[in-house]
RNA sequence: CGGGGUGUAGCGUAGCCUGGUAUCGCGCCACAUUUGGGAUGUGGAGGUCGUAGGUUCGAAUCCUGCCACCCCGACCA
């Protein structure tokens, strides 16, 4: 196999495409603006859902499922709401086919819908329909469930992973009693992102809360997850909405409050998507290619004997390679021997250097002479023989230490550019010749957001949480401000 | 949807201007020799030239429509 090799400091948007290609994560499909999954990049996925999932449990929420359609009136029900996705929605109108001319296939016209339904964006507003019949006494509440779901969003330009036209994700929905609860049930589920995004993603995130412009629609506030990927552009990891009484009045959800009074329902959603594989790929991996920290990766070690031609140092060298093999597996580390005698061991650690398996292990002849083995970490690509005495913990060890210092690698990218300042000059010269995000007072006007938009492209990111307040002048127009928010052009 | 570009074997390409049935590399298959950083040799298979029309004795090549993808804009997780 001919790998093609695209430099990232070249051609960043090139090489992104091209690494997910030569990696084996996804494809194009033959139909517009949708992804294959291929095996390699699903399994990646998997274990996104499984970290994640197993948080959504210990946080105490259920998984359930909701119609991919929903009925054309539930969506006009919230008048934000259907602003925001109307735009973007696959319509089903017909139920069924029949032959036409010339032997083609043809809408069968009297198959007509007598409503349309619409291919889920988001599933707010089904479920807030189902919610109502769930609802009716404050013991009823709070309602924690999460879906694991494919969604289509009609968009115009598409690229794998960050945006494509269907995608996967889960979407929490959650109802309370108290406005306080739904609050911090959305501050509770912004944190799990957080931790997932630094300790499984290794990639360092910044949250904060959406302005106004930038808010879910529908929602009354929306916090997120913001990182910042290597070509300096800031990409939304994830969201979480507390979206106050607006569903529950559209859809007419109450419930009976312990003083015998009937209130409206307080709501939440959350979510996150297959463009954390983006987020992924676009925070670590280098012009070797992917590189994927410890936590995450479906092979966390490969093995690779170097096999001799004599047939009883091979044998002996396979058996070593499996004892090896073994012994991680013990310790619930996922390895693979890749015993193929078909191709060179020089093909097989570029392969999986392509794929960015985060530690390899090299046995031949040589190692069981002076029992070593030779280990090679992804992240710096430094190797080195070593005992394969006690070789478990050793891997145990350099497995942290990767995803330690993958982590470490992006936060000190990250910190590096946060650009404070204070002029309109320092604001451009940062967005142009520095990148990054730019610290920077801002009047709390969504015109001046507009504006500042339409001149230079960037967006505000958020307002970080414990945001400090200092007062100043807002950048573009100079009227008082009392913090700083991070502008950013993104994804 | 607007501007620009691309589409030839699994992948990357030459040929197109100046029309005559497709070039090369990698990969694939077989055998042999190899195997500590992308092996070598020999033989072999594989192509509706994105697609539908048109011009022509003849179209990968010229003309038109359509489709897909990439880059830039508007939009967005």
């Amino acid at each position: 196999m001919e790998i093609k090799k695209i430099k990232r400091s070249e051609d960043y948007s090139a090489w992104y495409n091209n690494l997910v290609k030569q990696a084996d994560l996804a494809e194009h499909s033959a139909v517009k603006g949708c992804m294959v999954i291929k095996p390699y990049g699903y399994a990646i996925w998997e274990k996104m859902q499984t970290e994640l999932d197993r948080r959504f449990k210990e946080t105490g929420h259920q998984n359930a499922y909701f119609p991919l359609f929903i009925p054309k009136s539930f969506f006009s029900k919230e008048a934000s709401h259907v602003d925001g996705f109307a735009k973007e929605c696959a319509v089903v109108t017909h139920y069924r086919l029949k032959n036409g001319e010339n032997n083609e296939i043809v809408v069968d016209e009297d198959a007509k819908l007598e409503e349309e339904l619409i291919v889920r964006p988001t599933s707010e507003t089904i479920i807030w329909n189902t919610y109502r019949d769930w609802i009716t006494s404050h013991r009823d509440l709070p309602i924690l469930v999460n879906q694991w779901a494919n969604v289509v969003r009609w968009e115009m330009r598409t690229r794998l992973f960050l945006r494509t036209t269907e995608f996967l994700w889960q979407e929490g929905h959650t109802a309370h009693a108290t406005s306080d609860e739904a609050v911090a049930e959305t501050k509770q589920m912004l944190e799990v992102y957080a931790d997932f995004a630094e300790n499984v993603l290794a990639v360092p995130v910044i949250k904060g809360v959406k302005t106004a412009n930038e808010r879910f629609a529908g929602a009354i506030e929306t916090y997120c997850i913001e990182g910042l990927m290597q070509d300096g552009k800031a990409l939304q990891m994830g969201t979480s909405h507390f979206l106050g009484q607006n569903f529950a009045k559209a859809f007419d959800v109450k419930f009976t409050s312990k003083e015998n009074k009937q209130e409206y329902v307080w709501a939440t959603s959350w979510g996150v998507s297959t463009r954390l594989m983006g987020a992924l790929i676009m925070s670590h991996s280098d012009d070797e290619g992917l590189v994927l920290p410890p936590n995450l990766a479906p092979i966390q070690v490969v093995i690779v004997p170097i096999l001799s031609k004599k047939e009883d140092e091979r044998e002996a060298v396979l058996a070593k390679a499996k004892e090896i093999q073994q012994g991680l597996k013990k310790r619930g580390i996922s390895v693979k021997l890749d015993d193929r005698e078909n191709t060179t061991p020089g093909f097989k650690f570029a392969e999986y250097e392509l794929k960015g398996i985060p530690v390899r292990i090299a046995i031949g002849n040589r190692d069981l002479q002076n029992n070593t083995v030779e280990i090679a970490r992804r992240d710096t690509k430094e190797k080195q023989s070593m005992s394969s005495i006690d070789i478990e913990h050793k891997v145990e060890n350099l497995l942290q230490a990767i995803q330690q210092n993958i982590f470490q690698k992006a936060m000190d990218y990250r910190d590096a550019h946060i650009h404070v300042v204070n002029t309109w000059d320092e604001f451009n010269d940062a967005l142009e010749n520095k990148t990054g995000f730019v610290s920077a007072h801002w009047d709390g006007t969504t015109e001046t957001e507009l504006k500042i938009k339409e001149l230079t492209k960037a967006t505000i990111r958020c307002v970080p949480l414990n945001n400090k307040l200092e007062n100043g002048t807002c950048v573009l127009t100079g009227n008082p401000s009392t913090q700083r928010v991070l502008f950013a052009k993104a994804y």
